[in-house]
DNA sequence: AAGAGCATGTAACCTGTTACATGATTAT
DNA sequence: ATAATCATGTAACAGGTTACATGCTCTT
């Protein structure tokens, strides 16, 4: 399942160019795949050259002509192959917990900001899904529905967990927490 | 914040092998950082050059020697500016979310599979950092606390997602729901 | 006038993955 | 016996990212 594989799946639902799919990344698979012009563009030549697609080149003034791609047959049954023998795996590569881990050597400012900008991107994630799911009037096939919703609950917890547990990381001491909070508050975070 | 950085961080906790780091990958790392050896000998051969740590070979007998790598002065220092001046970001390319996306165009068993070996793997992951947790005397550093404790809710909450909304994925006629459940239910799944 | 949107692509680069190569010791 | 653990590394490969290269039109 990488891109290639991906814009074959779009196309396999409607004709779009390269313009095109990297808009559809930018919508619903903005925080779960990306991809940039860089890969889709040569994953499209590729596919052309194996026969999976097709090209039809509409000629435009001023720009680039407009290479609209259909699926051919063969990219119909490639593509439904795929998703049949495909184990899909689920990466993640998190600078933001990896540096978290480092907490100690940190200064508390820093780690404030950390943790802030990090949440304002989990709030943006969450209000990027919501206007997508906004725009849908219950036509919206349930694959997409189901996966934009779990990417909205996913960055809601995350967010929450932040917001809750942010007072470990940033109160190093017992002192800190009384003068704050008039009790001092056992660490509860971590039991099952 | 790329392996290597990784790697410096966790020799200037204290002074390891190649191998010993490859474990501490495996440990806490492993849901959000993973890194085999392909990519940390080579690490710390760099470091090694940049003279950002310094390592003592341990002859052994029947195995190739120990390496042992230290932090040196400037190798701390190039640590501390690397957690500074980092913008850490949080990466996920998800095959699982993208190939359920296209969940009309496959089998409902299939659909099915895909959705229970994602929850397993989610659980094992949990048991993964609660075992993790167990063996901690609340002496851990609060670091990786809170990345544990991140790991273990956002998982938590995936897996919570998954089994609340695969009826969407998995029943797809009003009929198949009123037969089920005895009523129809509208989603109310992604409302804010 | 400035910026966003339309529209395509290439080439160098970075980073990490996988497979290969070796081999003794210890636990089940 | 078999598998796991210890212990190191290299080389080829894959895949994606970034920067470069071009240029018109429409909106503000």
């Amino acid at each position: 399942m990488d891109v290639k594989t991906l814009c074959l799946g779009l196309l396999s639902a409607r004709p779009a160019s390269g313009y095109d799919l990297k808009k559809e990344f930018e919508s619903l698979f903005k925080h779960f795949f990306p991809a940039g012009y860089g890969s889709i563009y040569p994953a499209l030549a590729d596919l052309a050259a194996a026969g999976l697609v097709s090209c039809e080149e509409i000629p435009q003034t001023g720009k680039p002509d407009r290479k609209v791609y259909q699926v051919t047959p063969a990219g119909r049954e490639a593509f439904a192959r795929a998703l049949e023998e495909c184990q899909p795996q689920h990466k993640m590569r998190s600078e933001f917990l990896a540096a978290l881990y480092f907490a100690d050597r940190m200064e508390a400012d820093r780690v404030r900001e950390l943790l802030e900008q990090r949440v304002a991107e989990l709030r943006g994630a969450v209000q990027h899904i919501e206007n997508i799911q906004g725009n849908w009037s219950g036509d919206a096939p349930k694959g997409a529905r189901f996966v934009a919703g779990f990417g909205a609950a996913v960055a809601k917890a995350a967010a929450a967990y932040i917001e809750q547990h942010k007072g470990l990381l940033l109160e190093d001491s017992a002192t800190a927490r009384k003068q704050r909070h008039g009790a001092p508050r056992p660490s509860l975070e971590n039991r099952a």
